[in-house]
DNA sequence: CGGTACTCCTGAAGGC
DNA sequence: TGCCTTCAGGAGTACC
């Protein structure tokens, strides 16, 4: 499930295949994922140098010298694959987007859920996309801080968790994330947000960036999907101290797992949520 | 407009 | 062994 971690180093490795490099072809090897697939995206970057690559919450961005580009989403299965020399080609199920390069090598974008997008941007104004007109921070930004946060959610009604999810309110969190930095920060996931202090969004805003930088350091998670642009795993995942662990003890946990049933595991807005009963507090 | 439920999709995993 | 059901979830949409 690529989040913020899983995308930074999916495009730190498209950054070293294609920046400073000429497309010289873009396969499409069919019209739609989540949305249409431009038809024009050949036309538009083919025969370009890309200058340029820019992450925002979960999107890539790369430019072209024209100061043409497109953006990618890799929904939750979607997955950058690079082939460095034609010896080491492929194909595999699920390759819809294949980028060519002068050098021989090859960008494949693979995506078995088909939850990913691809679209058009321009260098100019891709600001303005529906995608990201109402993003909110970048967590690792200086404008996202404890005091933005509690002016962000001190009016909501929903819960922490849902609202760390909601794009709007911080970009890139996703799931697994949002579970280990309310562990982090002591949070129960269940709190609504206009109950929060601002002392708990210090809290939670230092939870976010130190676990976000702790998992792009480990290249991001390897849970099903995910793997990094040379096929190699993410490990974060084996750093996880709440996230998929129900029934198992926390981190330092001294309670007695027989008794407490260790982590727990609750639904919420329809996603998986897990937490430590005895350190995050319901209040 | 805020909040919630549902939808898209495939493959892995579990039950019988 | 094999078929069936359930589950995973990012983000957009429908709806109250």
């Amino acid at each position: 499930m690529p989040e913020l971690p899983e995308v930074e180093t999916t495009m730190r490795g498209m950054e070293r295949a294609m920046k400073g490099k000429v497309v010289t072809a873009i396969r499409l090897n069919r019209k739609t994922l989540r949305g249409a697939i431009p038809a024009d995206l050949p036309a538009s970057i083919g025969e370009q140098k890309i200058t340029r690559f820019e992450r925002r919450g979960k999107y890539i961005l790369a430019f072209a010298e024209n100061g043409r580009g497109f953006c990618l989403h890799l929904g939750m299965s979607g997955r950058i694959r690079i082939e460095s020399a034609p010896d080491s080609f492929t194909k595999e199920k699920h390759d819809h987007v294949i980028f060519e390069m002068k050098n021989s090598s090859r960008v494949v974008f693979n995506d078995p859920r088909r939850f990913g997008m691809l679209f058009s941007v321009d260098a100019e104004n891709w600001r303005n996309h529906d995608a990201f007109s109402n993003m909110g921070p970048e967590p690792l930004e200086q404008d996202f801080s404890g005091r933005a946060l509690h002016q962000k959610i001190s009016g909501k009604k929903t819960n922490i968790k849902a609202a760390l999810l909601d794009q709007s309110v911080v970009a890139g969190v996703g799931n697994i994330y949002a579970c280990e930095a309310l562990f982090g920060s002591g949070i129960h996931p269940a709190r609504i947000c206009a109950s929060l202090s601002l002392k708990d969004c210090n809290a939670l805003v230092d939870a976010i960036q130190d676990v976000l930088r702790r998992a792009i350091a480990a290249g991001g998670s390897t849970l099903r999907d995910y793997r990094k642009t040379d096929g190699d795993l993410g490990y974060f995942q084996h750093q996880f101290e709440v996230y998929d662990r129900a029934g198992k003890p926390c981190p330092g946990c001294d309670c007695d797992v027989l008794k407490t049933g260790g982590v727990g595991r609750i639904v919420q807005s329809g996603r998986s949520t897990f937490f430590c009963a005895k350190k995050q507090k319901a209040k």
